[in-house]
DNA sequence: TATGAATGAGGATTCATTCAT
DNA sequence: AATGAATGAATCCTCATTCAT
């Protein structure tokens, strides 16, 4: 018996953020995780009580570091607009890296309308933004952010470039780099609202 | 027997976008729609022959005004700052006074995974994106655009923003006005890469 | 509006024959018939009043000129074998005429499974089971056929000759000649057990 | 909870045999399968993928022996006339014993004309036709068969008669001996075509 | 932990048929 | 004669879940 790498739990949670990715999230069904990790429909029943179970573990799972990212971007001792885009920076090469995750972004919308998942989804998206908004308003304090835009617009305009740009990379078949990219219109939105000489 | 004002398979289509709306993607079954319409599962497939094609019907509902609008923005004489505002406020308000609409918005990622919407989604998708790109160049090249911002990024941008706007708007259970605070954070971006005086 | 050749009842038999002969009995569905005639489904009932007559009306058809090709063998004044290869070769030449139709005769086992055909299809079954023993009798009266097998014996083998040849055909595709090959084996057989000089 | 005799899939395929017998091929359901099974439908998918998949397997059934028969046939040393017999006897005293399995045989056309089971169901056409010709063709070399018919021809009408009987045995409520009448009817036509002292 | 066998509810779809026009 | 709109029952099949082993 080879030890395995990671739990079988934790196994089931990736084979199901990868079906997501390949079949959507209505091809998501106990049938195929358990063909995909060569174990049986009720054994997943063993891992998680209930598939609503599963799906709270993805989301888990998709928002298991935002809490450290939180609190490494703030730790780091850099001026607030470099905060910002060591935000954006992270997730985008974390996404970069793990394309299958960008699937869970986008399915927000599916998740939100099932009361199961509604807070948890809900609570990932606004924390986010929430944070983005945090910087901003650092930013704007420190005065290196003009006050032209408010701090709410201009989260919103940060996280919508993620969100945008991570489905149009979805539709693009992956096939041109979502960090460089994003960071590229990132950064030319900055530019337009900061004083900093880059 | 009272005629009707729409026709059953329109109906048929706005029942669907309603469910939608309420339950998700994965909520649209030809058991609720028939329900909700009153009428029987089977007379669902005498007005659509399969469930795809229903969806596919959801689709170009969605989008039937798209042309028209990008016509009508090209025609309209106002400089082209004017005419993206125009095309953002247009959209919104149509969200705002049809917020079920919305969902369809949010589930592109659900349709794109499968085979039979692919195209369609992305053509629905791309068009919306290009025609934006189309008027930041030619305000570019006007001159009341600035060129230190790519107008893919510009466009990108902008659309991130109608779309995070809109998810946004569900999730605060249409508890704000789409159309107000979707173009005060357009404007805002417009106001620091544009030469005009507002 | 042009007149038609056969009249729409007729028209509605033969397109279900020729359904039955491409897709099988179970593939006959009034959808699939009102589709190939150019009809709306419920103008078959105006000709028939379910499909149960329908199935009757094309078993009638199937069988229509078998009392006529009994009375024509009959009269024809020829020796009994010359009679019993007469029958056979007006069948077999109107099944190479018309392929389609040697469908029906394949397909006697399903609809003697049902209540409503039961007792026809046995008529016809035993009809010209029973027409072609008395063709044997006739000849073993005459001196023409030997004694040594049973009258019933050589009916029932020239009998699942026909359709043993023409379910072979239909395996074969029609590859070969129906009527050439069907005559050669019945000939045969008969060469054996009659005293006469071909 | 009380062992059973045979699994479930092997019910499942004898339960079906037994409705084509009595309802014909078009009654052949996996409700009617489940209900007498006394199982649920979906159980029925846990032992077959599809439908099409349990056909096919009723055809295995049908067919299982086939292969032993032929062999058998031939390994006992006997001379080519009575290897047919013994051939003729070994399937009509089985399907006397169990007269539902003659249902399959009057149903190949019925399963001939659906891709799915084509080329199955020619393959048990032909392998047995085949082998019944291989047998004759022995006898003519043997000096035993009469050169007068061509081997396929006798093989033709020996097939023809056992599939004729079989009918005529169904069409007459299993009235008569299936194996005596049929082998009557063959050694009769036997008789003509050797050169034996039965 | 795992499985195999089962299930009830629901999935989309097809069926023959009806009825008002 | 014909249609268009509808239907209830049945079709095959998938779903998440349970339970004894």
């Amino acid at each position: 018996m080879e030890p395995r790498l990671i739990s079988r739990r934790e196994g089931i949670i990736l084979t199901s953020i990868q079906i997501i990715h390949e079949a959507g999230f209505q091809g998501l069904s106990t049938r195929e995780v358990a063909k995909r990790e060569g174990i049986s429909e009720s054994a997943i029943f063993k891992h998680f009580k209930s598939k609503g179970e599963l799906i709270l573990a993805i989301l888990n799972h998709f928002s298991q570091y935002d809490q450290a990212v939180f609190t490494a971007v703030k730790a780091r001792k850099v001026h607030e607009v470099e905060a910002i885009q060591d935000f954006v920076e992270t997730f985008v090469t974390y996404y970069e890296n793990y394309p299958p995750i960008t699937a869970i972004l986008n399915t927000y919308d599916n998740l939100f309308s099932d009361k199961e998942f509604n807070e948890k989804v809900k609570s990932i998206f606004f924390a986010r933004l929430n944070f983005l908004q945090e910087l901003v308003d650092r930013g704007v304090e420190a005065g290196l952010i003009s006050g032209e835009i408010s701090s709410e617009a201009l989260a919103d305009t940060i996280d919508g470039i993620i969100r945008l740009m991570s489905l149009k990379w979805r539709m693009n078949n992956f096939s041109f780099s979502l960090r460089e990219e994003t960071m590229k219109t990132v950064n030319s939105i900055l530019k337009g609202f900061t004083f900093l000489n880059h």
